[in-house]
DNA sequence: TGCAGATATATGATTGTGTCATATATGGGC
DNA sequence: GCCCATATATGACACAATCATATATCTGCA
C-alpha cells in the first residue's frame, strides 16, 4: 500500500514499489471492451490480454467475465459458444447495434473526461512553474 | 436514468436530456481540492464552487466535508476555524507537505490515465474512420 | 418580533464497480 | 496419471460517489 491509497489499490503512475495492481479506474473498461469487440469478436480470455492496450494490463478475470455477461443481459453484446477448437470452449462475444450506441455514449463522456484531466494537470503544472520561479 | 449507466447517475457527455448529474469520476474529487487548496486555502463550501474549474459543477457537498476530513484525518490538509466573518464559522484548509507529496502522486497517477483515455478516444476513432471509408 | 433565505458544515443510507479469493472444467504434454 | 495452460464462473469485500436530510449562524425585511 502507498500513500495514495486507503484501500489495498495502487494507482498507475503513483510511484510505490512492491505488488499491486493498475489503478482503479472505474468505467473504463466496459468501453474498452465494446471497443476491443468491435474490432474483433473474441472470448473473454483473450480481451484479458487485449485490455493491456489501454494500460488494464492484469485485468480481474472474474471482473471481465461479469462485465461481459452483464452487457449481454442488456442486449450491447452477444454470444456464441465455440467448442470447435482446442481447450475448454469458448464464448464469443460481439457487438450489437446497440453496442455500438452505447460505445458512442461512452466516448462522449470519456472525451469530457479527458478535458476535465488536461485542465487539472495544466493548472497543476502551472502552479509549480510558480513555485519554481519564486525561490 | 440514460443508456450508459445501470444506476441513477448520468455521465458527462453521455447526451442525455434531463435531470441528472455529471459523470461520476472516481478518484477526481481528491487531486481537485487538494490542488485548489495549494493555489488558496479555502473552505469547504467555496471549494464547492472552484470545483467547476475541473468540470466537477454541483459536486455533493456532503462528499467534500467527508472528503476533507479524511485527508486531514490523515494529515494531508490541516484547518483552522475562521469565526472573524459575516455568517456561520469557517473551517479553512490548507495543505500539508504531505499534501503536496501526495498532490505529486496523483498527478502522476492522472496523467497516465489521461495517456490510457487518448489511446482509447484514438482506437476509436480509427475505428469508424475505417467503418466510414468502407459503405 | 418573526421568519425566510443564503451561508456553512455534518451524517446516514445506498449503490456500482473494481478487486481478491476461490471453484470448476477441458485438453495437451510428459 | 499428473501437471499446467486455457477458459469460465461465483462469493465476499471495500471504496468512493451519490442521495437525502439535519443543524446552526447571520442578514434582510416586513
Amino acid at each position: 500500500m502507498c500513500g495514495i491509497h486507503r484501500g489495498p489499490y495502487h494507482h498507475e503512475g503513483c510511484g510505490c514499489r512492491g505488488p499491486g495492481p493498475a489503478a482503479r479506474r472505474e468505467g473504463f473498461i466496459q468501453p474498452c471492451l465494446l471497443l476491443l469487440l468491435l474490432e474483433k469478436p473474441a472470448h473473454g480470455y483473450e480481451l484479458l490480454d487485449r485490455l493491456a492496450d489501454f494500460g488494464l494490463a492484469e485485468a480481474d478475470p472474474g471482473g471481465i467475465y461479469r462485465t461481459l455477461r452483464r452487457l449481454e443481459e442488456e442486449g450491447y453484446v452477444v454470444s456464441t459458444w465455440e467448442t470447435g477448437g482446442p481447450g475448454p470452449a469458448r464464448k464469443e462475444y460481439r457487438v450489437t447495434e446497440e453496442g455500438e450506441e452505447l460505445l458512442h455514449a461512452w466516448a462522449r463522456s470519456l472525451a469530457q473526461q479527458k478535458n476535465n484531466l488536461e485542465k487539472f494537470l495544466q493548472r497543476y503544472q502551472e502552479v509549480f512553474a510558480r513555485k519554481g520561479g519564486e525561490t
